[in-house]
DNA sequence: CTAAGATGGACAACGTCGTTGTCGGAAATA
DNA sequence: TATTTCCGACAACGACGTTGTCCATCTTAG
């Protein structure tokens, strides 16, 4: 029983995931903000990276992103004028506008990169390399495979109707 | 060098982070439903962790949270309509209002930490005692001391004006 | 004690974001 | 060829947070 002595209340852990994702969340705007990106919100990143490579549809990004295509394509709008994105016809298929990352875009995203591996360092220097192997490891086992489901958008919710 | 190699990309730890501070709050949600608690958005807990069990007014409610209190005063309006804050008015304070949490409300805050410690407990089960402590404790030394800045709501922003 | 300032709560107007509903044009399928 | 599916855009709506304003009340300075 001994081991069950003195854990911490079982809501430290949810907590402190969160504080930590959040704390990095906001040194990387800071630092990308330093590097010629402000304008980007916290989540810009989850949707940069739904637009991959090759570019998408707006419906398509709707998918990937857990909101509907009037939802993502208004995203779309405020990513238009922000430069960060454009739309170009597809020649196959008159319906349907390719979404891609300007240079600017691809810049933001490789910006980002950067700033991840520099704090995942900072980590490294405080905690050691082995244990952030260990944290990214348990993180590993204990979360989906396939990190790429990124419907964050609008997950706080609403309260629903009435 | 070679501690250097094979090390994942930076920005895997923080999504891993999100996703499992996202999958433990869909879980404690999930279960909070089936115990009588419906209706309750993922960060309701952290608004009745701010109000306290001494109740608060709306204005430092707004103030904990990080939001106007008119924010905090819809907030408030809408938890009072679901049943888990009553306002009574401050026999001290002519102008101010006390929010308490209701029987209601202090069940949902009892749930929740009940349902967290058995999250943690299938936490201990996965990875076993001491790397769940070691996680907690390397979290710890990477996160503000406090762990009351629950300044959440609109964290993920709006992309301000025009 | 009184006048000036600060504070709490409510109301209103506004902007953003996501939703559903609708529609016309284009592609895929029968 | 005719029907169905899909894309993108427009419009209306509700939820949420913001600022601005207002009155009532408490606090503080003189």
């Amino acid at each position: 029983m001994s081991s069950e002595t003195n854990a911490p209340p079982g809501f430290e852990l949810p907590l402190r995931l969160f504080m930590a994702f959040r704390e990095m969340i906001d040194e990387l705007h800071a630092e990308l903000a330093r590097r010629g990106h402000p304008n980007m919100r916290p989540m810009d990143g989850f949707v940069f990276q739904a637009i991959g490579p090759y570019g998408t549809t707006a419906a398509e990004l709707g998918r990937r992103l857990g909101v509907s295509k009037q939802a993502a394509g208004k995203t779309i709008d405020a990513l238009e004028r922000l430069g960060y994105v454009d739309r170009a016809a597809d020649p196959r298929d008159a319906r349907r506008k390719i979404v891609k990352l300007t240079a600017h875009g691809a810049d933001s995203l490789a910006k980002s990169a950067e700033i991840f591996e520099e704090l995942r360092a900072r980590w490294v220097r405080t905690l050691g390399e082995k244990r952030v192997r260990a944290l990214e490891s348990d993180l590993r086992r204990m979360t989906p495979d396939d990190y790429f489901r990124v419907d964050v958008p609008g997950w706080f919710g609403d309260r629903g109707g009435s």
